[in-house]
DNA sequence: CAGTGGTCTAGACCACGGC
DNA sequence: CCGTGGTCTAGACCACTGG
């Protein structure tokens, strides 16, 4: 594990057990220079990953504050970490509906960028929280990247398996979604009617070296989920 | 100017005139050492930047690359440059419905963490996309941070104004949202009818120094509006 | 194994906040 | 004015990609 790395997950763990909230300061520079033993450049890297995650603030002439926010049951809508951390009070489980090896939709081929005869892992699952219906995902997985997945490790964390069981290393992803009106079909496995709001998310995952790999394709329950994101305003 | 913000805004600009696409290759790190007479973090700086943003990704061993994305008519989620940049090809207008001090609602009051007594700009405004109603906007601007709005500066870029007239260093914002049906006044405002879907945002925006000085609440028309994140995985 | 990006250092100097 | 974070440099060394 690099440096930066280290030190950025012991700032968190240093926010989570001292529960410092909005506005709290953190050690001044100097201090973390010296209490990790590393140059400066180091630290403000570390300092600038939690900075883009939207757990700290820095304000020069003045500190590193704590930025945090939370308001509870809403949905990190950029964690693909599934929802263990954003709902970690709520009760989150899944059921397996499909799991299969077939030929890409047109859709999915697409965006995966491959041709219909190459073959895709499809998974598709129904997120509960509390015994209610979150979201129905269906997943496009290139086989020729993920050669294999079972019950178990569905039923568990997809990433995890990738990043620590095949050491793939993912790099970066597109979001796209809109609201839309249920067919009857989406309406049936969230427990909704038939032209109910929905929200319809779809994301292209890449690894490191922006090969894409995985098409997934959700619908969330309008009644059981709220999302958040913590943006940084960059270049104006 | 910064030195890795003008090479971060050049290679942009590199990237439009030359139509670079997804997978396109940037020059190595060593060119644009030279090409900019800087130095390698220097660099380094400025592609990150582009990184976080999307622009581009980088594959060690390999080069720089493009990133880009592939759908037209998609809002950036992120932008609170209004819909200038995301929609340019599109025809966006703005009617302004409210422009007063007023005392902020509680809700305000309490998303900008001031006292229901402290005075507030309240700004409503409906924007048309082709004509077709795209959103309804209520902000409420903190009046000792934003001391003067009016009706120019409002139908205009109010952030322009802010960063570029009154010198203020955006930084971060808090972004929160939902799904819901319309209100029978809502679809009203958006030409759809009572119990439409509709997609309720909340934005509070703060300032370098960590302050709130907007909260804003926008509801989007569902058959208007798509949106898009360009996100990157970081930590696990 | 050559090419290319990533990490890390030590240090100079700059810019902003707040007393 | 002092304390604090931000920018930038030059250079050493590491780690991954792809022929």
């Amino acid at each position: 594990m690099l440096k930066y790395q280290k030190i950025a997950m012991d700032l968190e763990d240093y926010i989570e057990d001292n529960s410092l909230v909005r506005g709290d300061k953190l050690p001044i520079l100097d201090d973390l220079m010296k209490e990790f033993e590393v140059s400066k450049s180091t630290i403000t890297k570390a300092l600038e990953i939690l900075e883009v995650k939207g757990t700290i603030y820095q304000v020069r002439g003045s500190g590193i504050f704590v930025r945090g926010h939370r308001r509870k049951g809403y949905i990190n809508l950029l964690s693909n970490q599934g929802f263990r951390q954003s709902l970690r009070e709520f009760k989150v489980t899944s059921d397996l509906l499909e799991l299969a090896v077939i030929n890409p939709t047109k859709e999915a081929a697409h965006n995966l960028s491959i041709e219909m005869d190459e073959e895709v892992y499809y998974v598709k699952r129904l997120r509960k929280i509390q015994g209610q219906p979150l979201c129905v995902e269906e997943s496009y997985f290139k086989k020729s990247v993920v050669a294999y997945l079972n019950e178990q490790i569905v039923s568990e964390s997809i990433f995890k398996y990738l990043s620590e069981g095949l050491n793939l290393k993912i790099g970066f992803s597109d979001l796209f979604f809109h609201v839309g009106k249920l067919k009857k079909e989406e309406a049936e496995y969230l427990d909704l009617k038939e032209n109910d709001p929905g929200l319809y998310k779809e994301t292209i995952f890449h690894l490191a070296n922006g090969e894409a790999f995985d098409f997934s394709k959700i619908i969330y329950n309008y009644e059981q989920s709220q999302f958040y994101i913590q943006a940084n305003n960059y270049l104006p």
